[in-house]
DNA sequence: TGATAGTTGCAACAAATTTGCAAGTTGATC
DNA sequence: GATCAACTTGCAAATTTGTTGCAACTATCA
C-alpha cells in the first residue's frame, strides 16, 4: 500500500457509532492502518499474537466483517494469486486498482481515473446506487517478462 | 449472460491443443458455453449428473484450473454476495463488468469502453503485459432502492 | 463501583478446494 | 478394430477458509 497520508483512527470512527473499542479491535485496526501490504485474517492474526495481544480467529473474521460493512475497510480478491484468502486495507476516497504479477505474485497498485467515469456510466445507464468498485487485473511484469 | 453469438466449440479448441475430450470435459464445456447464467462448481457438478454423466468434483476443479489457465474462461469472485465460491464464464473478446446488488443478490453486465482506456493506461503507466481485467462493482439496484 | 449490553474464545461445525493414487479411458498407431 | 502408453478420472482423506452457539468476560455509562 503506497504512501497513504496515515490519517489513522479509525478508532474514534468506530467509537463515535458507539461502537466498543475492546484490546482485540485496537491492535487489528492499528495493523490494518500501519501495513505496508495487504493483509488477510491470517496475516492479522499472528502480527497481533506477536505483539503479545491474546486473540481467536473467529474475532478476527468477526472484526473484518464489521469494518467491511461499516465502510471502513475493503476487501480484495486479489485474484487469489496465492490461496483463496480475501485481502483488507483501509477505504480511501480516491479509488485505486490492484494489478498482480501471475508470475511472481507481486501486487502494484494505480490510481486512475477511468474509475470515477466507470462509476457515472454505471449510474447513468443503469440507475444502480455503486457501493464499492473493485478492480483487479492479472498480468505479467516487466521483471518476469524479461525472465522468460 | 446476455445473448452472446453462441460460438460454440471450446471443443475444438481444446483438441488443438492436443488435449483429450472425455465425456466429463465434454459436458462441462457444453453447459459452460449453454450457460445463461454464471456458473460456479457445485452447479456444473449437479447439471452434468442432471444429464446422466458420471462426474466428481475433484475434476470439475480440475477442469476448470485447466480452462482457466488456458484463457478460454474467466473465474468471477462475484463479490461473495452469498457464499463463498467462484464463478465462471467463457471468456469473450469484449469485456463486460459485473454489477452485484447486495441487496436482492442479482448479476447485471455492462459493456463498457473504460475497460479498454483502463488497459492502455495500464500498458503505458506500468509496462505490465495484461492477461485479465475483472472488474465488480457492489451496488443496489433500482428495484432494492424503491423498497427502502 | 456495579449493572448491563456487547464482545470474546473455544470447540465444533460447515463450506470450498486440493492431493495421492489405483483404476479407467483416450487417441494414436498398427 | 485391437493394442498400448500417456493422460484422466473417481474416491477417500486431508486442507484451507470461514461460521455458529454459548458460557465467560469486559467496556462503557450512570
Ligand atoms: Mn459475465
Ligand atoms: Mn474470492
Ligand atoms: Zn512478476
Ligand atoms: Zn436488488
Amino acid at each position: 500500500m503506497p504512501k497513504r497520508n496515515q490519517q489513522p483512527e479509525l478508532a474514534s470512527k468506530l467509537s463515535d457509532k458507539g461502537i466498543r473499542l475492546t484490546k482485540q479491535r485496537r491492535i487489528l485496526i492499528d495493523l490494518i492502518e500501519s501495513a505496508n501490504q495487504h493483509l488477510h485474517p491470517s496475516d492479522l492474526l499472528y502480527q497481533a499474537r506477536e505483539k503479545g495481544v491474546k486473540l481467536d480467529r473467529t474475532t478476527v473474521y468477526r472484526t473484518l466483517t464489521m469494518l467491511k460493512e461499516l465502510g471502513l475497510v475493503e476487501e480484495l480478491d486479489l485474484l487469489h494469486l496465492n490461496g483463496h484468502e480475501h485481502y483488507y486495507e483501509i477505504r480511501h476516497d480516491r479509488g485505486h486498482i490492484h494489478i498482480g504479477c501471475i508470475s511472481c505474485g507481486k501486487i502494484l497498485e494505480l490510481h486512475t481515473d477511468c474509475l470515477s467515469d466507470l462509476c457515472d456510466e454505471i449510474r447513468q445507464k443503469t440507475g444502480f446506487i455503486i457501493k464499492t468498485v473493485r478492480t483487479e487485473v492479472a498480468a505479467v511484469c516487466p521483471d518476469c517478462q524479461r525472465k522468460t
